[in-house]
DNA sequence: CTGGCAGTGTCCGGAACCGGACACTCTGTC
DNA sequence: GACAGAGTGTCCGGTTCCGGACACTGCCAG
């Protein structure tokens, strides 16, 4: 994303080049970068580009239209995109029923073409000066990296990310995946057309071409499979992603073979956060502060002792884990964590028996292991939890 | 309170005696009532008198003028009151920036005079077809607390009220989670775009942002799990408050573990009515006033023995029980009640045995009876499932 | 000091549960 | 139409679990 200087930066949408040239001019007077766009792609496209802080927009870009129908649908559009982003409607075709529609629609203010300029400005400084989301938000999607072994991935990340091979990223849940997808994507000459796929509920392959990110590729049924591989061979084929939390070895065996020789020409793999302690700290650091500022509350003193026995802790979700452990963190102001919670919990949905162990374990614990009240709570006669206590070692 | 039959009320606010005359008769034909207001304090006052649906606006008031604010002011006044309260300005001197000046106020919808019936009696259902609250929970919006157990989850919920943390409220039904719940988005930074979300019926997640209040969350599919669990991972992500009246380890053992570790990291559980016996005795008090003055009866005469009873009978329904055990007794004048409904109904689970009908049901409906799938989940056999689902007639 | 009470840990005959196997149905694909 | 795969409902010999009973310990009020 180009990140402009201090200088708020408006984007400004109208299909009249006159109008383009006379509004660039006028904002640089007062200190306004602008970035135009004539039509509702080059406006999304322009906002995903650049960080608008700012968008003024007219409703009608077609020869002769007037509706303002044009408009509207890309306000929506803008506000899905970014919900707190302000946007002032600046038109000529005006009524009470276009002013009121765009209103509810989430526009900010509304003002009639032509419009004065010093009011305008000053809509605009009030508007700027008012509002409450911080730009920052958006470093979240970086890939932290300290470690050199994740260094060393993303290094060739970056190196493919031009080209238009088809990856496998290989990795444990939460290790950061499909934030490496999106960053060979961005990177990427063709940063659009971005189809998410995922494995356990793809039923038929996207049309369109671009760039397909497959998650849990392993997933894919023999007959999706197939028809991924026909559809990387051909000429036009789309840019593949897949990701899966399978190791190469494993994907050789599920995946059908034909498709493992297309996509497996390069597989990145992310090893398990545990691996890696250097970017434990640095994600400490990193997420603290971006929960702090994110909820607005502190966040809790850091020692050494308990940075310590994060490094040293077991994160089963990785990243995903200890980020949830940081926000934790943040919201409640401390670092502990009821003992409970430092059971594992990895993998899917667990059993009966897990559940019976946890309650088992719960209700002891509650009642400082007097088995006669740990029972009664339980509905079970004591030699019945005698043995659930032999059986789950407690 | 002055309580309507079931027709929707509308507060009419007009300074022309005729004009108010013409609409009470138009209204009343298409089966709406109509209390009027000639300026701000009578309808200031109206408002407060009646269980007011809509509010038809005129912005002004006094001979001559023209430039609205009057109207406007009322309507911020008007909002200031009630913020959910639907509000359509209807004006005859009106241009652009009126009509963008009350909606930036909250008007709900602007329609100029003189207005179609038809159209407006069509706006008017509309909006009170989409109202999102019950008249009679917006009066009754505030938590009675009085134990400390329930003033400290609350007074917790407060504190993270204006954070964007997900979180999760478990309880009992009927014991105020979605009380509670409202109560945080009330108290947020974003008081708006609530979506409500039933885990059982919800087949796609919305695509607006906002304020996400998830009922009986443990009820959404595996697929719809996955996907709320990228959407929390997403920047701009929804508010999520997730309901439930599982307990946070037999959520553990039925959520998806990245869904867990997102929504679970502040979870404010509601203990049952029984064990808080100071709340009994305020929400007795709170009830017993608020229905003597609904129905206009006085409220029958309380006693010690009668409070004691109280206390100490079970509440299988928690406030829900109480509630409705208080409205009896104002309308029948008396605290006796028949000795069927003295039978303990069954509570909310504690044994193991209720946990596991619990968790057994809800594998099997979450897999739609499909016994291989959920024996799977369970980690039981078809066989061991079906001699559980004998067991406990499902 | 003593008796009552709450709790502990184990025993054992009978009851209940286990899961592999079987015969069957339904659906989708070739 | 044939076939494979997923699922259904039940059977039955073997295994596990059940809970009342027993012997015992520790604590505390009288």
């Amino acid at each position: 994303m180009v990140q402009h200087n201090e200088k708020p930066l408006l984007l400004f949408v109208d299909d009249d080049p006159d109008v383009q040239s006379a509004a660039r001019l006028m904002f640089r007077h007062r200190g306004l970068e602008i970035v135009c766009a004539h039509d509702g792609q080059s406006a999304m496209t322009q906002l995903a580009a650049h960080a608008i802080d700012l968008v003024l927009l007219d409703l009608n870009y077609s020869k002769g239209a007037t509706s303002g129908a044009e408009g509207l649908a890309l306000l929506k559009d803008m506000l899905i995109m970014r919900p707190d982003l302000p946007v002032v409607v600046v038109t000529g075709h005006s009524g009470v029923a276009i002013a009121v529609a765009a209103m509810r629609a989430g526009a900010r203010d509304f003002v009639m073409k032509p419009w004065n300029n010093e009011r305008l400005v000053n809509l605009i400084e009030k508007i700027l000066a008012s509002r409450p989301v911080e730009r920052e938000t958006t470093t979240e999607h970086a890939m932290i990296v300290a470690s050199a072994a994740l260094e060393r991935v993303v290094a060739e990340a970056d190196r493919l990310a031009p080209t238009r091979a088809p990856i496998i990223i290989c990795g444990p849940p939460g290790s950061g995946k499909m934030l490496l997808a999106r960053r060979i994507f961005a990177l990427s000459h063709d940063a659009e057309n971005e189809i998410l796929i995922h494995g356990e509920e793809c039923n038929e392959l996207p049309e369109e071409q671009g760039n397909w990110l497959i998650r849990d590729v392993e997933a894919l049924t023999p007959t999706i499979q197939r028809r991924l591989a026909d559809r990387l061979e051909m000429v036009n084929a789309p840019r593949v992603i897949a990701l899966s939390s399978l190791g190469r070895d494993a994907l050789d065996a599920r995946l059908d073979p034909k498709l493992m020789l297309h996509l497996a020409m390069v597989v990145l793999t992310i090893t398990p956060l545990d691996q890696r302690p250097d970017d434990i700290i640095t994600l400490v650091s990193h997420f603290s502060h971006y929960f702090a500022t994110r909820h607005g509350l502190p966040a809790p003193d850091m020692d050494d002792i308990c940075l310590a026995s994060l490094k040293a802790a077991t994160w089963p979700q990785n990243v995903r884990s200890l980020r949830a452990r940081i926000e934790r963190a943040v919201l409640t102001g401390t670092w502990q964590v009821p003992s409970l919670e430092q059971h594992d919990n990895a993998g899917g949905p667990t059993t009966l028996h897990d559940t019976e162990r946890m309650l088992v374990e719960a209700a002891l614990r509650k009642h400082g292991f007097n088995v006669t009240q740990a029972a009664r709570e339980l509905g079970l006669t004591r030699p019945a939890l005698y043995r659930r206590m032999a059986r789950y070692g407690l």
